[in-house]
DNA sequence: CCGTTGATTGACAGCGCTGTCACGTTCGGC
DNA sequence: GCCGAACGTGACAGCGCTGTCAATCAACGG
C-alpha cells in the first residue's frame, strides 16, 4: 500500500497536519521541520490523494480545457502548453470539446463545473468570447482564463496582437508591389477575426492603397471556406494578385482553389496565412504566414489561471510575439494578370 | 449547497447505502426501490462526488488516454470517441502525451497510476506496443486497451485490418496499369508499420509483380520522410510510377517532392496515403487514400476497457471496417517515363 | 518580571461516499 | 410446515486528507 500522510508525519515527527501545511505552502512553519518533511516525502515516495485531498478541502485541483475549435493542431498545441504548467503546480486537467453553439452550452458547462468541481476554466477561442457563459463564471465566482479573447485589454490569459501582425503581412505584400490584395476572413464569432480583419485594413491603409470591400469574403477560418472564397475571388473581373488567408486552414484552401484553376502560385497569385500550423509546410509552395506560439499561449494562460485559482488575485493577460514566416507562396506580383 | 446522498435517501426514505447500490447498479434492490430512489435523484439533480466516491471505493473512475504521436488529428478523433464512451458510462478521463522512447517512460507511466489512481489505460500507438510498459500493467493488474495494436489477436480494443487494406490499395494501382510501385514505410515502433508493409507485399502478389527492394524506403509516418523518401525514388534510375506512403502525412511529403521535382500527380506519378486525415483532402491533388474511423476505434476502445473495468473480465479486440478513398491522385500508369 | 502578541504545532472532527457485516424476509425443496 | 439459502436493507466505520480551534512557546514592551 502507498504512504499516506500519517506515515510521512511519523518519519519526520511530527502531525499530520504539520505535513499537510508544508505540502500546501501554508505558512507558520519552521524552516527546519519544512526541510525536515520534504525530505520524509521525499524518502517514501509520498503522494497525496487527490481524492483525500479534495474532499476535505473542497477544492478539487483541476481545471478544464473547453474547446470547439476545427483546428486539432491548434488545440493540441494549447492543450500541451497547458497541460505542462497544470503539472508543473500539481493540478491535473480535464479537456473537454463542446459545442458553442448548442442551446444547452452554458447549462452544460454549468453542470461540468458543479459534477467536477472545477477549480477553473480555461477557454479558446471562440468560447472565450461567450458572453452568457462569461456571466455564468462571474455568477459562480468561477476563474478562468483565456485564450486569444476579442477583448484582449482586460481578463486573464495569453494573447497575441494579431492586428499589428496581420497589418505586417499585408504590408509585406504591398512591399512585393501587391495592389489588390483580398481577404478571406474567419469565423465571424471568434474573436481573431476581428482583429485580422482590422489588421488587413491597417495594412492597406499604411500601404496607401483603397480598401475594397469586394476584396473581402467572409469564411469560416475552414479549409472549404478557403476554397469557396477563392474561387469567388478568382472568379472576379479584376481579380486580385494576392489573398490573404485569415488562417492557414483557409489559406490552403485558397491554393487548392488555384491549382484547380491552373493559376500558379506565387507567379500567377500570392497567397499567406496565420497560424503556422504543420499543414502550412505541408502543402505546395509552403505558405507564408504568420508564427503563433500556441503551445506557449497555452502555458501562460494557465500559469495565469493557476495563478489567479490560488491568490485569489486575478493574473494578468500576457501577450506574447509573433513572427512573420516568409515562405514560397509569396512572391513579386504579376505584371500582367492572367485569365 | 448541492445535494448529498443523504438527501437523496431522506427524500426516498431509504438508508444512504441503498441509495448507492442504485447509484452503482449493485444487485439485490427491489425494482420498487429503485424506480423511487432514481426519481429522488432526478428531483433532486443529485450528482455523487467523485472525490469521496473514489476515497470511499478506492477506484478512480478514471482512465487515461496515453499518446505519443505526430499527428494531431489522429490524436484528436481518438480523443474524442474515446471522450464520448467514458461519459456515456460515467467514467472521467484525461490524456497525457509522453515519450514513449524517454529512458523513464514505464516509471512516469507507474506514477501516473499510482498519482491518479487510475482504474484503466488507452494506448495509442506506439505505445500499445511497448513491451516493458505491458509488462508493467499486467504486474499491477491495470487493465488496458489498445487501439490498432501490432498484435491484433488477442488483447482488448479496437483494431482495422491494415494488412487487407494495404494489399487492395496496390491492387487498384495495379489495376491501374503501374507495374513499379513503390512503398515508403512508417515508423518502424509502430504497430502498423508491419501490417501495411505486409499488406504491400501481399498486393504485389496478388497482381503478380515482383517485389523489388529499391522500390521500399523506411519512413517514419511523417511529412518530413515522406518528402525524403520520395526525393530518393524520385533520384531512381528506373523511377517507379506509384509511391504509396505508409500514411497521410508521408504520401503528403511525396506530393511536395514530386511539386518540387517538377513532376505532375498523376499524370506522371500516382500518389496515395492511408488514414484520411483532412490533410488529404487540403493538398493537390486530394490524395487517395484508407478511411480508418479513428473516432469509432477510441469510442470502441474506450468502451471495451470499461467493460473490462467493470466486469473483471476482459473485453474484446474489435475489428472495425476501412473504406478506400479514390481520389485523385492517383491515374493511369504514364506510358513513357519523364526524366 | 509579567502580560500580550504572534508564530508554530497538534488534536480532533468531518468532507461524502462505500465496504462490511448484521439482521430480517422470502423462497424452494422435502 | 420446517430448514437452509438467497435476497433486501440498514447501521456503522473509515477511506486520507484538511479546516478549526486550542495549546504551547518565543519575543517584546512596560
Amino acid at each position: 500500500m502507498r504512504a499516506r500522510i500519517e506515515d510521512v508525519a511519523r518519519e519526520a515527527g511530527v502531525s499530520p497536519k504539520t505535513v499537510s501545511r508544508v505540502l500546501n505552502n501554508e505558512p507558520n512553519v519552521r524552516d527546519e521541520m519544512r526541510q525536515r518533511i520534504v525530505a520524509a516525502v521525499q524518502a517514501l515516495g509520498y503522494r497525496p490523494n487527490p481524492s483525500a485531498r479534495s474532499l476535505a478541502s473542497n477544492r478539487a485541483f483541476l481545471v478544464a480545457l473547453l474547446y470547439d475549435n476545427p483546428s486539432p493542431h491548434y488545440v493540441m498545441e494549447v492543450q500541451q502548453g497547458a497541460l505542462e504548467a497544470c503539472d508543473a503546480h500539481q493540478y491535473s486537467m480535464m479537456v473537454r470539446p463542446l459545442v458553442s453553439g448548442a442551446a444547452d452550452f452554458v447549462e452544460r458547462v454549468d453542470a461540468l463545473i458543479s459534477q467536477f468541481r472545477l477549480d477553473g476554466l480555461l477557454l479558446t477561442p471562440p468560447i472565450c468570447d461567450h458572453a452568457a457563459l462569461l456571466d455564468l463564471l462571474r455568477t459562480r465566482d468561477i476563474p478562468w482564463a483565456s485564450i486569444s479573447p476579442k477583448n484582449y485589454t482586460e481578463g486573464v490569459g495569453a494573447t497575441l496582437d494579431e492586428r499589428s501582425a496581420s497589418c505586417e503581412m499585408v504590408q509585406h505584400l504591398a512591399s512585393l508591389g501587391h495592389r489588390r490584395i483580398a481577404h478571406i476572413t474567419g469565423h465571424p464569432k471568434h474573436g481573431g477575426n476581428v482583429w485580422r480583419l482590422r489588421g488587413y485594413r491597417d495594412g492597406l491603409e499604411q500601404a496607401h492603397l483603397a480598401y475594397d470591400p469586394a476584396l473581402v469574403v467572409e469564411g469560416q477560418f475552414s479549409f472549404d471556406s478557403g476554397v469557396a472564397g477563392a474561387r469567388r475571388l478568382f472568379a472576379l473581373e479584376h481579380r486580385p494578385t494576392a489573398i490573404f488567408g485569415a488562417n492557414d486552414d483557409t489559406a490552403a484552401g485558397v491554393l487548392w482553389a488555384a491549382a484547380e484553376r491552373g493559376l500558379q502560385v506565387p507567379k500567377d497569385v500570392s497567397v499567406c496565412g496565420f497560424d503556422d500550423i504543420p499543414l502550412s509546410r505541408q502543402v505546395w509552395p509552403a505558405l507564408t504566414t504568420v508564427r503563433q506560439p500556441s503551445q506557449d499561449m497555452g502555458r501562460i494562460a494557465a500559469m495565469q489561471l493557476l495563478r489567479t485559482i490560488k491568490s485569489g488575485k486575478p493574473g494578468q493577460m500576457v501577450s506574447v510575439p509573433y513572427t512573420l514566416r516568409l515562405r514560397q507562396s509569396t512572391g513579386p506580383a504579376p505584371r500582367r494578370i492572367r485569365p
